[in-house]
DNA sequence: TGTACATCAGTGAACGCGCGTTCACTGATGTAC
DNA sequence: TGTACATCAGTGAACGCGCGTTCACTGATGTAC
């Protein structure tokens, strides 16, 4: 009955909730100063510790800096899971906007963790994939769900589908003639940029094909990119910049949604609501 | 007859070289170890320079950076305009997927200077926007100049055209109708987000309205993320990263460009030449 | 329940490093007459 | 053309700071019998 099996003595409760503090109070530091300023030192004073005590929850910077960008990433996650879930999985527009909403001002409320994991890598730092991939692929894989839900309700943008079962098919000689449908990039481009990724363990259950797929993308693109001039003010100060959101979000939309036939206003409650 | 009036004895020339070796190691150091790690005294050091004499050519560190950020606009600007120039201005397609790879060379070729002027701020530096401004923009303008030129040969997707007119001439109520146009965005929302822009001085020559510059400022931030996602590898290794690109600068393209009449893989070539 | 031992958190000193910036200085280079 | 003076580039020492990481250590907390 006692205590569970699991490590859960006083000690490792204790070690757990300093475990906890130091990523709360590396986070705070973090947000005043950047990644590249982070300091264990700094951190281990602030816990009231002393400078090498640190080193019995953390093996190195790098090790915290790794923690820190799983963290930002499933708080990322969370925030934008718990948004998306909360609306009507069948307006699908509403869940695109509501994605791109909860990123933005995630990212808003965070610029130091979006920039962590969104922004410049961070110098003489490698992040090792196989411990941040699986949180770090979590939004985008929402995002392929929304994709895969379009596709079933027959709702992805049309170019795409047709586009699709002709190139997937591997018929991809010939198709110069759709060339202009794309018009500009090759036709087989979609195929060679991205169909590979299907075939991964990620992409199980997703069946949109590449064309759809590299259109996700560039909306993913978009929006990362609507959210990151944002943040990083790189067009400088914007009249409105919550309007400005809106439209970027909504191009980013039409890339991947047909508008719906029962449509009018539908997705413009999303922003007027 | 002499020398220049202006300052350009033996010693300013010597001046001038050295300030031009400072820059150019900082150039190194900064493809090196990024931004954040950006040290006077080893600029100097490279330089058989004693430490302290760095400050005759440079105010502090973070003058060097806001020269560095400036020196990298330029050098942006430069790529950017020199491969743009080459190119028959009639050729709205060509000149922006110019522009585009033209920006991803440079970024690929240079990351951490790309890094620096579009990626995460540095910490604890904010750049001083009236020296930073005019270099900063030289990209944004002359993507402004190809709207125009669109704008002038009715090239501009048309739903731009239309709602511009009719919203900036203040007609904004009772607009709803055409809401489903924009699809998503209140209609309102391009005026709003970006109209007051069009009156500053840098948009002197501009009559695009409202909507086509939201529009261009759209494509300008899905081409800016997709440099950005490439250059950070946001999306971990992609199959085809070339042809990636190349759709993501066509959508791009697509949201500003209306498909040439007499097209039929004009825009085309500029990927297989 | 009590004792003996192993585990572990946290200490304090140290190593070796690099940084930005200031300051009084020495020589060399330029300028004015 | 030559001299007197002003300007300026570069020196070397110093101040005061912070960093990551290692190591031998002391006590407290846990575990096994």
């Amino acid at each position: 009955m006692a205590t569970t099996d699991q490590p859960h003595g006083k000690r490792a409760r204790r070690r757990e909730q300093i475990e906890g503090e130091i990523l709360r109070v590396a986070r705070e530091h973090l947000a005043l100063h950047g990644a590249a300023a982070l300091s264990l030192r700094a951190i281990a004073r602030d816990l009231g510790m002393v400078s090498s005590g640190i080193y019995r929850y953390v093996e190195s910077r790098d090790d915290l800096l790794t923690r820190l960008i799983i963290d930002s990433y499933r708080s990322l996650a969370d925030a934008v899971f718990a948004a998306h879930d909360a609306v009507d999985a069948n307006d699908l527009d509403r869940r695109w906007a509501t994605i791109g909403f909860a990123l933005r001002q995630w990212a808003l409320d965070q610029p130091h963790d979006f920039a962590l994991i969104y922004g410049s890598p961070v110098p003489d730092y490698q992040a090792p994939a196989d411990r941040t991939a699986e949180a770090g692929t979590a939004v985008l894989g929402l995002l392929l769900r929304l994709l895969q839900d379009a596709h079933d309700q027959h709702r992805l943008t049309p170019v795409d589908e047709a586009l699709d079962r002709a190139l997937d098919d591997e018929s991809l000689d010939d198709l110069a003639v759709t060339a202009t449908a794309l018009s500009g990039a090759p036709p087989s481009d979609a195929v060679r940029a991205v169909g590979p990724m299907l075939a991964e363990p990620f992409f199980a259950g997703i069946s949109i094909g590449s064309a759809a797929l590299a259109r996700g993308l560039a909306a993913w693109t978009l929006l990362l990119g609507a959210v990151t001039s944002e943040v990083f003010a790189q067009l400088g100060p914007v009249p409105d910049a919550d309007a400005l959101f809106r439209l970027h979000l909504d191009v980013a939309r039409s890339l991947i949604l047909l508008p719906a036939q029962s449509s009018t206003g539908l997705s413009t409650a999303v922003f007027t609501a």
